[in-house]
DNA sequence: TATTGTTATACTCTATAACTATA
DNA sequence: TATAGTTATAGAGTATAACAATA
């Protein structure tokens, strides 16, 4: 941490009470931390993301859905829950909003009564192909310098971090990054 | 993705209206993507850190607000905005409470009138220490299976992608993770 | 004219409790 | 008794506009 030069006037010994003003911000500790880095930088990738998915009028949470639903055809409410780490009541709106929006349909469940299963529409598919272009590009832009080689690396080792650490309490869900 | 047996009823030839019951759910092309990988470790990360922080009545964000205070006595909130990327608005109350509560002081800016330099009372320093230990252990705790070495290469490349990253249009804030 | 700190406010996200229908 | 889907709602986080005081 850089100070503005105070060595002029209010020269004193001892513990300063007021102190100078601070030039250069001294964030040292902060950078050892796994989980500042990591919110750091993954609100700065999705910064770049969410605008480009908000055009399609997406969330990033709805792009994450709706290709889950597009991999796992016949997937149900609750299997994208645990997958995605969500609340039921979050997801209900959102489900209901892609049906009336003509992205999904909803199906009886072939062996749990009380499911439905989820599918994509052709006009869900459509939107996801172009939802999936722009993710793939700006995610890869957004790892900038990194060489895909480190990229790679940076993956595996967040894969290893999320998929080992406990799920919290209940189900895994903590407020905001 | 794994399914159910659906070969003994149902048979059909062609593309299947009804998909069969989801067993295994496949996210292969999210797990593709550093902004999804990153968002779900932090989440993991810090929803380790954020109740044990609860507990000294502290935020993530409050603990970040109070370490770089620390690290930085005299620095103005419009500082701390820039380099935590926050915005004002969301800081005001912070420090007001934090100011109510104890744990920092305000004096005037010795080179800007329209300022105010915050510092940590000595109650701030003390809680501090408790908060510093703890997330410490815990951010390390979190890294788990992750070697020494691994957790630096991970930070480092963190570091490299939130620095790299285009800084968004205004100020580079975008809603949740 | 630009910036610091601030108020007010709207909007979104996250979380809990409770209900129904079915397993 | 437990689970899937749902409703209602509380609380936290995020964002914009606008203002006074000062640079």
């Amino acid at each position: 941490m850089k100070r503005a030069d105070a060595s002029h006037p209010d020269r004193r010994p001892g513990p300063v009470t007021r102190p100078p003003a601070v030039v250069e911000v001294d964030t040292s500790y902060l950078q050892t931390l796994l989980g500042y880095n990591a919110r750091r930088a993954a609100l700065a990738v999705i910064g770049v993301i969410a605008p480009r998915l908000a055009e399609l009028g997406l969330t990033v949470v709805d792009f994450s859905i709706l290709c889950t639903i597009r991999d796992n055809p016949g997937i149900t409410s609750s299997q994208l829950c645990s997958t995605l780490n969500l609340l039921p009541p979050n997801l209900v709106g959102k489900i209901s909003a892609m049906d009336k929006r003509g992205l999904i349909v909803r199906h009886p469940h072939p062996l749990d009564g009380r499911a439905l299963g989820l599918q994509l529409t052709d006009a869900g598919v459509e939107l996801m192909m172009q939802a999936e272009k722009a993710t793939t590009e700006l995610d890869n832009a957004a790892a900038g310098t990194l060489s895909p080689a480190e990229k790679a690396t940076l993956v595996a080792l967040l894969k290893k971090v999320y998929q080992t650490v406990p799920p919290a309490p209940q189900a895994g869900r903590v407020s905001n990054l």
